[in-house]
DNA sequence: CAGAGCGTGTAAAACGTTCTCCACGTCGAG
DNA sequence: CTCGACGTGGAGAACGTTTTACACGCTCTG
């Protein structure tokens, strides 16, 4: 009624509008936007025009209730993780020049909010989904992935539902305690994130981890030094994990993380008990991240190509989408050692 | 045909579905989920019944085919910045325990690839947007706000169209520079992001940022003395600029950067010329994320409050959305200088 | 006791696409 | 010349919601 500007003034250009501009059916508009079969050259030229005269771009809410929507969602827990961050890049750089959008959904650690956030999803017609270490129960999981096309990023338990990325986390575990072996260190521990609770993957990035660990010390004869504390992958739990194993009767003389931001709370531990590294302690984290290679930080670490996990991940959910392959399949990636300036032969006793 | 597996087999549950299942119409059924005016105690409690009976969850394609979508989109240039995800998660605190869910468009820097992002958000009918800094032309912003309501972080340069979250970077710069002055600094430079092109923003956080810089400076004679050397924030960016001005023929006693990761690249570029940290250079970021706080970091930073400038956002976009104000605002938060272990007195010459 | 007004529920028309048919014209084979 | 096949375009029915407009029955007022 009165002057003020409201909020919706120029309604948006439909695929109507096209059609009536270039004098043609809807139905041509629709075959020429998705290049699908049966439009000659001339149509299609017809067609552009009008649409590139009118700058169309196609309502995906509309497109959603019958068709595709061309969007990816990702799941992830933690925005945080610089490693999630090179995923993301690798998902991102290799669906750049398609028609495919992607959209995150962080979800936090809580499972029943990344349950939540999975259907929320689901819910706004995803074409397809990438679940980064999804930690709601497998089953839901396999629900989703029934009806939706579905690539787990983590975790190493295969289905035929779900195609997976993962890295070999058991052979990363090895090459560090090989590498901590071959400068002398007997005492080496591992922190790693929590067990899985109720929730049925048996076979989690941490789980893998801690049993490559666990062969590698046994091969070196160092099964009784093996110890393993269990804590969050954070700052945080990282220094609660690095006070435990360093105010033990007999604290070890090298710490692995599987996480490097984990390793950084177990340095502050260390510092904090006035232990010098590498001198006193070393020290190895996991994943690579950009964290690792900060210059007051340099951190021995384990690289995992997260961009190569995140483009493959999104070139197999997209053969999955249009249904390029039925068959379910797993990806996976070798681990690379990365030495830095926190790792060093123990000081002798 | 065969009895391999398909992939959709059972169908969703409809508001008709949950109609028939109540005994109702499904107009009645919509009521009920938006809890609109004119359903009776009875009805509601009948039609909640027939919902958790079936399971139902709305098509949130078809929602946005006429009324909301219940989805709040952000865009976001980087998901490196630490800083970022504190916003991140002041804007899921506040919405956790409403209908919307939040969906990320993570961009990139390439302003083109930014607008496709804003672009896509608008096209799957996000019911409001949180722009983090975008790169866009502010053309392009004021086009979508007019139709989408919007709130801009970051950017100073306010409309009536958009609301606005804002840090006062100008006092936070001062705050930085006075502390040097007082700890018997003079020669003070200050690391920015590259200087906004053709997109006309004025007011860019790091326009603002060099603006409370050089008058600080200049409120303490020392405006002779002031530089700034723009580079990109990154570990990478920093670097350069840290050699450029350490190299110079009377290079600063400190430094002050707009970010925290770039000033950890100008850590990295006095080690490489063997200076050392705080006895030969005092170094501030900016942002006071995580990073800042690691323990072989311990970077003397600018405290933001990212995550109160994130839940104010989320607030002041669902105010509009759901049409409770209908004028334009801007909140400003006020920084917090944090010291830690990267600034000192300067040595004598 | 008529009629206005209110509270509650429903029918049906959007919304902007996709996609299945079907019609039409042309061309080649017989 | 006829018939079938093929290539191209269009009509119209979905898809699952929201929302408008209205019908019905009740209560209250005068």
């Amino acid at each position: 009624m009165d002057g003020a500007s409201a909020a919706k003034p120029n309604k948006r250009v439909t695929i109507t509008d096209v059609a009536r501009h270039a004098g043609v059916s809807t139905a041509a508009v629709s075959k020429v936007m998705r290049n699908a079969y049966g439009v000659s050259e001339a149509m299609r030229e017809k067609v552009q025009a009008a649409i590139d005269d009118l700058g169309y771009r196609p309502h995906a809410a509309a497109r959603g209730m019958r068709g595709r929507t061309y969007t990816i969602g990702v799941l992830l827990d933690n925005v945080r993780n610089a490693f999630f961050a090179d995923i993301l890049d690798g998902i991102r750089d290799e669906l750049r020049h398609t028609d495919y959008t992607v959209l995150i959904g962080a979800a936090g650690f809580d499972p029943e909010e990344q349950a939540r956030t999975i259907r929320s999803l689901v819910d706004r017609q995803m074409d397809g989904l990438i679940l980064i270490a999804p930690g709601t129960p497998r089953a839901e999981v396999l629900d989703t992935a029934a009806s939706t096309p579905t690539v787990v990023i983590g975790h190493h338990d295969a289905s035929d539902t779900y195609d997976s990325v993962v890295d070999a986390d058991d052979l990363g575990a090895g090459l560090v305690v090989d590498y901590l072996v071959s400068l002398g260190h007997r005492d080496i521990a591992l922190v790693s994130a929590p067990g899985t609770r109720a929730n049925k993957w048996k076979r989690t990035p941490e789980a893998v981890l801690s049993e490559g660990y666990l062969h590698a010390m046994q091969r070196h004869g160092l099964d009784r030094l093996a110890r393993v504390q269990h804590t969050a992958y954070s700052d945080d739990g990282g220094f609660k994990a690095g006070m435990t194993l360093l105010t033990a009767d007999r604290p070890p003389t090298a710490v692995m993380t599987g996480a490097d931001v984990a390793a950084l709370g177990v340095y502050r531990a260390a510092h904090e008990l006035g232990l010098r590294i590498p001198r006193d302690l070393s020290l190895v984290g996991y994943n690579n991240t950009a964290l690792a290679a900060l210059a007051p930080v340099q951190l021995t670490s384990v690289d995992q190509a997260g961009h190569t996990m995140g483009s493959a991940a999104a070139r197999m959910l997209v053969e999955r989408v249009e249904s390029r392959r039925d068959r379910a399949m797993q990806t996976t990636m070798t681990p690379r050692l990365v030495v830095r300036s926190t790792t060093s032969a123990p000081q002798g006793r």
